[in-house]
DNA sequence: ATACCACTTACAGACATCGTAAGGTTTCCT
DNA sequence: AGGAAACCTTACGATGTCTGTAAGTGGTAT
């Protein structure tokens, strides 16, 4: 279940909110008071925050945008007043989105839905060992601070390098994910891929990740486990 | 402050893990029942889950599969024998990490700070406007359930349109961060750019979101804000 | 009506990626 | 020690994608 996180000082609305967001199967939770808001926001780690912009002390457009300096999450602002000049403040802060108060909860719930679902498309793409992570739509491949994007090849072999941690992977497992075909017509073109691979890792200070298994086939051996 | 739940059913090490864990500056919580394990944790939205494979009832290693079809957090498992066989065991079924009972401290919070990294540094490079999420490394574009790869210049021109929204982008904007000169020599270029990026966009039907001013510039215009 | 701005399609050069080839190095077994 | 098998590396040309140029069409404001 995901947890939404309300800043609203307005205890009607926000007692509102919080119904309506639990009815849709959230977990959601209020800030109750508006010192150190941005540490309380971020100790709750949100999935979401919804971000009313007259709050007690500190303008929420100050909030939104000290928060979207480190922010992880998506940031929707509520506000009275409908106007154009609203709007566009709260989107040029970096809010992720916008709306007028009141609204019909179905109109919350369908932005807030939105806001999550891109969220957690970029997150399931994510392919995950040890402290390494890869994209396996864009073959981007992270560790730690650095960050390196693999040619196609390289990026299918360590997709199945990941997938099969801690396990030895084939060379016909290799053949028959990387190239569809179990029965390798040149046994070489993989290891000259191997070779570009681990080039590419050592790129990133990743050397002697990928460990061959003679007669057996490769394992990602990765540093610490 | 990152959230990290602990699922262990020894009392003693479950409060030195607390104990460990919040003094290093995370938020640690524990899991009180094992019931609906699964529901429990996901609800309490956690930055990294540590679990301990012996739990009543259900087999740690059954929970570490089933949260691991719609993780979007990294587990690190916990086991009191330290065999090869728990280990690939543990690593086989997703989980992003593993350590043997009794660990040092030191060793516990170096690899949890190691995966919350990764984990951070991939969301780091999104760019976010309503909808949209713009993977600035690889230009991987998501919008709900689709996604695109940009060409390298799409992408810098969807990546300036997303930093400067809602506001309009100047032509010479455009060029002076596309192409690093403001008197652009050629202006049909920016135009050609133009085409193609709303043509790649309209492939996961995202017709009309860039909209021309004419003599101003291209502003982002997402629907629904 | 016309001048300006914007859009689109086609083309060719530049660049990255891929598989092939060929030769070198390591490992294992006798 | 010697030889064979497995593995590694570098170089090269083909392929395909990406990019800017060119040229012509369409729309809009004065």
């Amino acid at each position: 279940m995901l947890r939404i996180v309300i800043a609203e000082d307005d205890i009607y609305l926000r007692e509102e909110l919080i119904h309506t967001l639990k009815k849709a199967g959230y977990e959601a939770e209020a800030l109750t008071s508006f010192e150190n808001a941005e540490e309380a926001i971020a100790r709750m780690r949100p999935a979401l925050v919804i971000l009313d912009v007259n709050l007690p002390g500190k303008s929420g457009y100050e909030l939104c945008k000290n928060l979207k300096i480190k922010a992880s999450f998506p940031i929707l602002i509520l506000t009275a007043r409908d106007t154009l000049s609203d709007e566009l403040t709260a989107l040029g802060l970096g809010a992720d989105d916008f709306l007028a108060k009141p609204c019909r909860p179905e109109r919350l719930i369908a932005r807030a839905e939105r806001l999550l679902q891109t969220y957690d498309k970029q997150l399931r793409a994510l392919l995950r060992v040890g402290a390494l992570s890869l994209d396996v739509d864009t073959y981007k491949l992270v560790c730690a601070d650095k960050f390196l994007i693999l040619a196609e090849t390289e990026g299918k072999i360590m997709r199945m390098l990941m997938e099969s941690y801690p396990d030895i992977v084939s060379k016909s497992d290799l053949f028959s994910s990387v190239w569809g075909t179990e029965e390798f017509i040149d046994e070489n073109i993989l290891q000259v891929n191997m070779s570009r691979l681990r080039k590419s890792l050592s790129g990133i200070g990743m050397e002697n990740i990928v460990r061959n298994i003679r007669g057996k086939g490769y394992v990602l051996e990765v540093s610490g486990v």
